[in-house]
DNA sequence: GAAATATTTTAGGTTTGTCTAAAAATAAAT
DNA sequence: ATTTATTTTTAGACAAACCTAAAATATTTC
């Protein structure tokens, strides 16, 4: 079971990307492979008679929930390994991905479960996209970079990027962590720098003062909606 | 450049496997691979127009040096690849060659070259079998567990397979580390425990009095014969 | 050294995944 | 509602890597 070749495996990626807007059309896939159209329609009915996919002549197609299952098996695999890559061997943010797009089609169970305990079963990837765990389960809100947090709105701190003994001690010291609840409160454009407010996790109920963080702290949070 | 199929690789890494003695068969060649000799045939074909095979027909053939140097790659990449899943992944000694088999195809350099300095500039695999380095340059003599090591032969402790703290108690009582040199005077057939010399390595030209080594920490030692 | 046996190669076919060019279906435009 | 344009599918080919069966070459044996 599961095993599929490194050619419908990036097929049933690129559909699980692009069907977030619907239903996709066999030209949309195309471009997104690099490849043709003809080529396309051959795949398609492959992975129709698979029952990967639902397919009607002319009328696009989207991914059957084993589809959708396998999808992230593979998305689990990607992000598992860029994570590894920049983590461990010290790529930077940019070089992961390519890299990465061949060590996902190395299908052992085993191996990707073992290396996500050893990475710490970590939640995002150095792009900041949710990891689905051994179970298929993803966050569904994907993490956005502090600075890009809406006024008034609240988020959970779910990642920082660098982590030098600098930054952790800043972080230490203003009291954020993984888990620390953020409100926006205001934001100058002078300087971009931002005023929030802050809950720690669960048992610091107590309404904090508002903080000022700078452009560059700011940068270095990643956050996500949610609990 | 040094981008071949999955398949062709699988040709040169076994071609090099078996020409240790001598010129290779057709037959060896597809028993070893699992495939058909005209497989074999259609393959060579191509590996010698690409100059990475010596090929006469009906004579067998062996690797040029370009493909001895293709060789390499391959066989450092799958044995960093099973370092990696024995010390990191905690895959047991018997598991990592399969996987192996798979990684060991994801070509890019940069990802070698990086676990290599992540693993530490490992020389041997779990299995004692040395790992090629950046260049290509291989350890000649195999890695062999200090049993087999025949009698007044001298070799060079190279790896230690149980590392648990009590394994590392007793070597570091017995003054026995990476690089100490250790001749075998005495085996004892009885329980299979030997008496042998050690010299630490350059700095200790002074002769030790000779010590006892029970037949499970020798197991557990591996040694290889030069410097 | 000729006959028997084993090995290797050739010839022709299959599958997977791709392609081009032409035909069919759908969507847009007048 | 036709015509025009776009999209999608079919038809037929091709390369890689494999296969079987038959022919060619080596090797053994007598």
């Amino acid at each position: 079971m599961l095993n599929y070749s490194t050619s419908e495996e990036n097929y049933i990626k690129a559909i699980f990307h692009l069907q977030k807007d619907g239903t996709v059309t066999t030209n949309e896939l195309a471009a997104e492979l690099q490849t043709r159209p003809a080529s396309v329609t051959d795949m398609l009915k492959k992975l129709s008679n698979k029952k990967l996919v639902h397919y009607q002549a002319y009328h696009g197609f989207t991914l059957t929930s084993e589809g959708r299952k396998v999808a992230l098996v593979i998305i689990r695999r990607h992000r598992l390994w860029e994570f590894f890559l920049a983590e461990k061997l010290k790529f930077s943010w940019e070089e992961v991905h390519e890299v990465a797009e061949d060590l996902e089609h190395v299908s052992s169970k085993k191996l990707i479960d073992k290396l996500d305990e050893f990475l710490g079963f970590p939640r995002f990837d150095p792009h900041g996209d949710p990891i689905p765990d051994a179970n298929g389960k993803i966050e569904t809100s994907k993490q956005i970079c502090l600075t890009e947090l809406p006024l008034n709105s609240t988020a959970v701190v779910c990642y920082v990027s660098d982590q030098s003994i600098e930054m952790l001690d800043l972080l230490g010291h203003k009291k954020i962590a993984i888990g620390t609840k953020i409100e926006v409160k205001r934001k100058f454009s002078y300087d971009r720098s931002m005023e929030i407010k802050i809950r720690q996790s669960r048992r610091t109920p107590l309404e904090q003062a508002p903080i000022n963080i700078s452009e560059q702290l700011a940068k270095n949070i990643f956050v996500k909606y949610g609990t």
